[in-house]
DNA sequence: CGTACACTATTTTTT
DNA sequence: ATAGTGTACG
């Protein structure tokens, strides 16, 4: 056999077809578990193999870090070596074109990535001025960045929105709450907001973006220099694209035109954050002569799983018609449970899990308890934690978004970019003795032009600045030469960080408390020092502040550890488990009530489409009569989603499954 | 400037 | 219920 032939064997006739595929444009719509990057990957392993495409020649892109590790992986493992295949994020891909071209269109490419945090900060900050209150902001950064995403400049904003609204799609919809919680103040902010951007030198993620277009617009040279570097486009997610996304392709592949779009338009559950399902839904619009392959054979679910959502997807009317095709045999189950309230569904689920781990041989990391919202997991936490299952939540702050190594690198930002005097506010505030006070002293005279170090000195040297602050600020002034030196000589990352953490007297603060926090705050850092040695390897500081800006956001998704994972419904997309609890199936839960009318609903459905797909064997929707979520008690009704997947919900306590093989009524038994 | 305490506003989803 | 903000005092 050859090694090309290798790469098809084990496919079905469809994904055969797809991975084989010559130049030209594709698109591959994926149903849920039907070895969509399964696909992908072996596209890419045969576009080399065959010799169609060198693999530097690839650019595969992603809407998750944690996706694009895994596509490499799988790459790795299909060519032994990714071979100068680039896996990775839009907003990475991006960041990687504006550090090496952004001079061109006048932005200094030593710009820091502005994470959400520092974003917030800095709206809040503009949006004073405008006499905003924070909520006011936030509703004001909302509206920002979904122009941003749809390429709409500060100056140009008011005409769009006003075009936008009463638009009928879920994009205006969107927009029009958005713009309704902040009023007519928004243009004037955004305009404040760029400019402070500018002042600092930073991007933000939308801005990235942006940018990213912009470049490529402005400089048709540049644009044609990287299509000529990334001849083969491959899209994951494609449904999940904005406007801003979708133009970069579209600069970048228009001439080759060999561009692979994978997808499912009935997963597509970002509209919210402005992605645009069209952008699927027309691609044979904008690719007249483009491929289509469908893939809907179902390889993860039990029929009972597969019918049920595939029965409540049917109900979206913005859709291409197209079914769900379970290969696997008849078993498992899948069940709709009512119950009185929170807490009795808690339970319910928690010995549940217990039940079939023992019965089944399970893992606990076999389960997951999925909903919509996160303040709904305390409840599903304490029920498992009194059972003594092991459990995770994921979505809690990652380790890149934790606060002891924002302030560690803050450090060698403000090295690096001498604008960034959002982290050289940071570092002063860690400071014992430096207040906010003294902090903008510091960052007006930087903004002016003066080098931070200097400034520090000098502020040091006033009078009014009090002798704890004094010391410290001439420590902190001191650290900073040396980190200059460090990083103009290309000292390794680990030992700057190391240097940074210590000289500062930030070590010792974190280490006086003995807490188990602090105690892991301390350990926190350590590992820091450890992840920059490993990027070490391959790189150095900016490798470092490149991975930790744009993995700030990552969620802790509790590694390998073998425990229940709790979860929204928005984390679990792309993730299977043998056993899903789809939690708190009521109407104000899911579909949330903001979002119960109109296009949002849709949207609403293909969220519960999502969950219910990740069931590999069991799949448990449960809704409760009566649930207390902050003080107060409320009663709910049964999502209409239950109906629509074939349950029957005449009342509470006749929850049952309509179809299908297994009738059980274990409901009595639970009440 | 920093801490302690009280009050209030907050809750959808996030690269 | 809780986190985050604001105020008063050391």
């Amino acid at each position: 056999m050859t090694h090309e032939s290798k790469i098809l064997s084990g496919l079905n006739d469809a994904q055969k077809e797809a991975v084989s595929h010559g130049p030209g444009p594709l698109l591959v719509l994926a149903g849920p578990g039907s070895g969509k990057t399964r696909v992908l990957t072996h596209r890419v392993a045969w576009l080399v193999t065959s010799g169609l495409a060198r693999p530097e020649e690839i650019l595969a892109v992603t809407f998750t870090n944690k996706a694009a590790v895994e596509m490499k992986q799988r790459i790795q493992n299909l060519l032994g070596g990714t071979g100068g295949v680039r896996a990775q994020t839009f907003h990475s891909a991006c960041l990687y074109v504006l550090r090496r071209d952004s001079a061109k269109i006048g932005i200094d490419p030593k710009f820091t990535v502005v994470d959400e945090e520092a974003r917030r900060e800095l709206l809040v900050k503009v949006a004073k001025e405008f006499r905003l209150d924070p909520p006011d902001a936030a509703a004001a950064g909302k509206a920002i960045s979904f122009a941003k995403n749809c390429l709409v400049g500060p100056d140009e904003f008011p005409k769009w929105a006003a075009e936008k609204t009463g638009e009928g799609s879920l994009l205006s919809q969107k927009m029009a709450e958005v713009v309704s919680g902040c009023g007519d103040a928004v243009p004037e902010v955004y305009a404040a907001y760029q400019e402070m951007l500018k002042k600092v030198n930073g991007l933000d993620f939308d801005d990235l973006l942006f940018e990213a277009v912009r470049l490529f617009r402005e400089r048709p040279d540049v644009a044609r220099k990287w299509a000529e570097i990334w001849k083969w486009v491959l899209v994951d997610e494609y449904q999940d694209t904005n406007r801003a996304q979708y133009e970069w392709l579209q600069l970048l592949v228009k001439k080759r035109r060999n561009v692979t779009a994978v997808g499912d338009p009935d997963q597509s559950i970002y509209g919210w954050r402005a992605a645009d399902v069209e952008n699927i839904l027309r691609f044979k619009e904008h690719f007249p002569e483009a491929k289509v392959v469908a893939l809907e054979k179902n390889y993860r679910s039990v029929p009972a799983v597969t019918s049920l959502a595939d029965r409540l997807i049917q109900n979206n009317t913005r859709r291409e018609k197209k079914t769900l095709i379970p290969v696997r045999p008849d078993g498992g189950e899948a069940q709709c449970l009512s119950f009185t309230n929170e807490r009795a569904e808690a339970e319910f689920l928690a010995e549940k899990i217990s039940a079939l781990r023992g019965g089944q041989g399970l893992s606990w990391s076999d389960f997951a308890v999925l909903y919509r919202v996160n303040a709904l997991s305390r409840t599903y936490e304490e029920a498992l934690a009194k059972r003594g299952v092991p459990y995770v939540v994921v979505g809690s702050v990652g380790f890149w978004g934790r606060r002891e190594i924002k302030d560690v690198l803050a450090h060698l930002r403000v090295v690096v970019n001498p604008r960034d005097v959002v982290s050289l506010r940071r570092v002063c505030l860690l400071q014992p003795g430096v207040g906010e006070a003294t902090a903008a002293q510091v960052a007006a005279l930087v903004l002016a032009g003066r080098p931070a170090a200097e400034v520090l000195s000098d502020v040091a040297g006033k009078p009014g600045i009090g002798k704890k602050a004094r010391s410290s600020l001439i420590r902190l002034a001191k650290t900073l030469e040396v980190l200059e030196t460090g990083i103009r000589e290309k000292k390794p990352a680990a030992e700057l960080c190391m240097y940074a953490a210590e000289s500062t007297g930030y070590m010792a603060k974190l280490a006086k408390d003995r807490s188990e926090e602090g105690q892991e705050r301390v350990a926190n850092v350590g590992a820091l020092v450890s992840a920059a040695a490993e990027i070490d390897a391959s790189g150095g500081v900016a490798e470092l502040l490149e991975r930790a800006a744009l993995a700030s956001g990552d969620s802790d998704d509790g590694g390998g550890k073998d425990a229940v994972r709790l979860m929204t419904l928005h984390k679990a997309k792309g993730l299977e488990f043998h056993t899903v609890f789809l939690v708190a199936a009521e109407e104000g839960y899911l579909p949330h009530y903001q979002s119960s009318y109109g296009p949002a609903l849709e949207e609403e459905r293909r969220l519960c489409f999502v969950g219910a797909t990740r069931a590999k064997d069991c799949l448990f929707v449960t809704w409760c009569r009566e649930r207390t979520n902050w003080g107060r008690t409320a009663w709910n009704r049964p999502s209409r989603f239950l109906k629509e997947m074939g349950f029957e919900v005449n009342s509470y306590l006749e929850t049952r499954r309509l179809s299908g093989t297994r009738w059980t009524d274990r409901i009595a038994a639970e009440l």
